[in-house]
DNA sequence: GCCGTTTTCGGCCCGACTGTTTTCAGTCG
């Protein structure tokens, strides 16, 4: 059993804990155990085995969870979240996720109406039923009703990172074949509906065999000779494994990474030019012989074009750019040369300025910043005015040359309501680099949103404008606002528009950053790391560059040290 | 349930809004 299940299993036990009113120190030290278990090095089933080791002195982890996970690890289960589950359906954790509904409300629901589903409680909305329960009204039914349509639009579709990691594992399941990700994966779409692998080599077959075989797998769908499908992992992804020969295995690669729109445009090219192209390669249409086939970058110039990367193929302008030899030269991973927002523990992040720099230079970064969150964060424990200023001495006096690579001080600093910074103007001019991000008020109206956000680029001190459409993947919306009139204006005051690398937003996204790229804006790539291991979300970020069609030139984090300083850092009076 | 001890139990993060009230519980971040 993997960590992240073993953690899994608490986190849901821990929610219906809440629901069911227990002890809320007891359900935080839940939570606190299922952090600590997610983001350990060795597998926890492993620690359990050695008789020299004890789980328990892992902080966070006491004689309790530790109980826990001994069952869990024996048996799939243990005794709390087996009583949890008979008093309350697993249904009922799928009603947390809308918004308006918590805990409480969710357990009156249940004794009420014995609503357990969102179904159920959709109906119950629309009949205004929930209206008679105390403290509930019409307001709250409807706001319930968006939140469940919003749900279902997401429902079965998957974060990148979740869809990137499963196909990892099946790679490595399936080595020494070779196994390539097509589809929306390898376009880099934000999120996945479901994955598809490709695997060649000699005796694919037998793969199909051992991919259904496989621990993770929850229900296979569909077994032929060349291809599976399976339901993997209980989150239920679906992924279509299909083997190819080696003299096709650049046609289905082309033919799988779409996008559809893409490829019927590509396909009408080709039979312009006498050629049909099908999954199987590029066939002349006068005397049926394959031109091409084994190799993608081959096809792609039998039909006259350069190779398009899987970022692009969006039909979204890319193949005439192809054919007139403008394509951009993409930004890659490689060129990235720092990391400018991440937390630390002095607000909500899980680790010290010193071991996130630490993994910053393993990455080869030559810099990073730290941008910890301001005071109206209360519950991440934001900054005051006196804790940056302490903040930004401290950095000015470290010793750095210890750490391998230049840390900036920095902050993530809220946009009130009103449009004005959350810290004073003379606690920002003591940091190096002050990226302002919107974390309430976001169901504003468009124009409102709109004033505040030019509002807050009038600061001098601001750089960066973090996550800027405050989208949460699966999860909320963006909030609206005229964002061409906003990135013309960040254009103008040389503030970067941030392109937010956390999977769970990846904000900006492609269409946006398109427009603020025609609208002169610059930008920059970050992970929001708030551990570690977050710094490694890095590439989500620049594949979501490459689908905005951004250049290196384009992301002020590529630039070498020198010349980032002067681009962005520093006190600078408007 | 964990931690850190003043070794046997008390402390553990909180401010603000929303929709419903008529003084505040529940949700959110």
């Amino acid at each position: 059993m993997e960590n992240q299940e073993i953690a899994r299993l608490i986190a849901e036990t821990a929610d219906l804990m809440e629901i069911a009113a227990e002890d809320s120190f007891r359900i935080r030290s839940y939570r606190n155990a299922v952090t600590v278990i997610e983001g350990y090095p060795e597998r926890m089933a492993d620690i359990l085995k050695d008789p020299a080791r004890k789980v328990t002195d892992i902080p966070g982890i006491g004689k309790g969870i530790a109980h826990v996970l001994g069952e869990i690890v024996e048996r799939g289960s243990f005794e709390r979240r087996d009583q949890m589950l008979e008093k309350y359906p697993p249904t009922a954790l799928e009603m947390l996720k809308i918004q308006g509904l918590g805990p409480k409300s969710i357990a009156m629901l249940f004794e009420h109406f014995r609503v357990s589903t969102i179904d159920d409680l959709e109906r119950i909305c629309q009949e205004q039923k929930l209206r008679t329960l105390p403290r509930m009204g019409a307001k709250l039914e409807e706001k319930v009703l968006r939140s469940i349509a919003q749900y279902r639009q997401s429902a079965g579709r998957f974060h990148i990172d979740f869809a990137d990691r499963i196909a990892l594992e099946i790679t490595e399941l399936l080595a020494p074949l070779k196994v390539t990700p097509a589809g929306s994966l390898r376009r880099g779409r934000e999120t996945v509906g479901d994955l598809d692998l490709l695997v060649t080599g000699p005796d694919a077959t037998s793969a199909l065999d051992t991919f259904t075989k496989w621990t993770r797998v929850h229900e296979v769908l569909a077994k032929g000779v060349n291809k599976a499908s399976a339901k993997v992992g209980v989150e239920g992804l679906q992924v279509d494994v299909r083997t190819l020969p080696d003299e096709s295995y650049g046609a289905a690669m082309q033919y799988f990474t779409g996008s559809k729109d893409h490829n019927v445009v590509l396909r009408n090219r080709a039979l312009k030019q006498g050629l049909t192209l099908n999954e199987y390669g590029l066939v002349r249409l006068s005397d049926e012989v394959k031109v091409a086939g084994a190799d993608e970058a081959e096809i792609y110039s039998m039909l006259g074009l350069p190779w398009i990367a899987p970022e692009l193929r969006e039909n979204h302008g890319e193949i005439d750019a192809a054919a007139e030899g403008r394509l951009p030269v993409l930004l890659e991973l490689g060129d990235m040369r720092g990391d400018i927002h991440m937390h630390t523990r002095e607000s909500d992040g899980r680790a010290s300025l010193e071991e996130m720099a630490e993994n910053a230079r393993a990455l080869g970064y030559e810099y990073i910043a730290i941008t910890d969150h301001s005071k109206a964060l209360a519950m991440a424990n934001g900054l005051d005015e006196e804790r940056c200023v302490n903040f930004a001495r401290k950095v000015r006096e470290m010793d750095q040359s210890q750490l391998g690579l230049r840390v900036f001080s920095g902050l993530e600093c809220d946009i009130r309501k009103d449009g004005t910074m959350d810290l004073a103007d003379d606690a920002l001019a003591e940091l190096d680099l002050v990226i302002g991000s919107v974390h309430s008020y976001m169901n504003m109206e468009s124009a409102e949103m709109t004033d505040r956000l030019l509002r807050a680029m009038e600061c001098p001190y601001l750089k960066v404008i973090g996550h800027p459409t405050g989208r949460v993947l699966l999860h909320r919306d963006a909030f609206p606002y005229d964002f061409e009139r906003v990135a013309a204006e960040a254009a103008k005051r040389g503030i970067a528009m941030e392109i937010n690398a956390s999977p769970e937003r990846l904000d900006l996204h492609a269409t946006l950053i398109r427009i603020a790229k025609s609208k002169g804006c610059r930008f920059t790539i970050s992970t929001d790391a708030h551990h570690p291991k977050h710094l490694s979300n890095m590439r989500y970020g620049v594949k979501m560059a490459r689908r905005g069609w951004l250049e290196s030139k384009d992301v002020l984090n590529t630039l070498p040290l020198k010349e980032f300083e002067q681009a962005l850092v520093g006190r600078r009076t408007g």
